[in-house]
DNA sequence: TTGATTTAATTCACATGTTAAGTATTTAAG
DNA sequence: CTTAAATACTTAACATGTGAATTAAATCAA
């Protein structure tokens, strides 16, 4: 009826102000630890003695190659991560340092805490289902 | 119980995923029109004769302002844009030229049946449910 | 009216997002 | 065994994200 863009109730404004609203949530007490969110996401994924390949760490993390070129350099410049010996030669398989674990159980135990209030404030249930909804509409689009 | 990161799970990872699915079907044809999704989300803002200074813009499209600013200069290089006098002084005030429109139109009929084709296959009722959660979580989140 | 404060926008510096092209290694075809 | 194709990353170039500092104009207090 009406072709006026109904910006607000857009799902792809919407997304973006909701992930900017929970983002914020989190970018405080990291940034306090010196570290962006990309470089925690990949912190993250590699918490616990994981090893992972850029490949990998890149799909899990959703940072592009490029990008995680530059934030491995970084992290490896700080001495977060570590490159450990692979059978194929083209890959770069990752894992934290003890001191990069260690960051990672800082901000952890703040970043829990973060989580748990996000939940309290919106409904865990409704965060449950939330997140599902997420997955499920990604599905339907990739397929 | 777990302290080990539920990486998929986790809502900000869920929703940087959805946002990627989504925007992977704008992408497309906006950039067969020379615009980025940025500069294609200020264009949609401006449509149908609206003017608008950069803070409101910024809110509205969700674009920090040192970005915007940069986005402008592209959009008023390339003729879509102009500047209309304001009252206060400080402020830029910004509508469409002609040109600017005509853009707009093209790839406005093209987003509408990428954004109809989402909803088909998500589903018309979820679509709005979940934009609907999208907004409750951020406003839990702002208050 | 003057001077301090606030507001609007820009600039700067650095990090990441994005696409295309390049390099090294592995795999596979012949 | 040799070479073409595929794979894993990196580099390059440009655009945007992000926080801090800067500039210009409007507002407010005294």
């Amino acid at each position: 009826m009406n072709d006026a863009p109904h910006y607000d109730d857009s799902l792809t404004i919407a997304l973006l102000r909701a992930r900017e609203a929970v983002t914020a949530q989190f970018r405080e007490h990291v940034a306090a630890a010196g570290l962006t969110l990309p470089q925690w996401r990949v912190i993250r994924a590699l918490a616990g003695g994981v090893e992972m390949d850029t490949t990998k760490l890149a799909k899990r993390t959703v940072i592009l190659p490029p990008s995680l070129t530059r934030i491995l350099r970084h992290l490896g410049e700080n001495g977060l991560i570590e490159q450990v010996p692979a059978r194929d030669r083209r890959q770069r398989v990752i894992r934290l340092t003890a001191s990069g674990q260690s960051l990672f159980d800082e901000v952890w135990q703040v970043s829990q805490k973060r989580y748990a209030a996000i939940e309290a404030a919106f409904g865990e249930q409704e965060m449950a289902v939330l997140v599902e909804s997420l997955n499920r509409l990604r599905r339907s689009l990739d397929g």
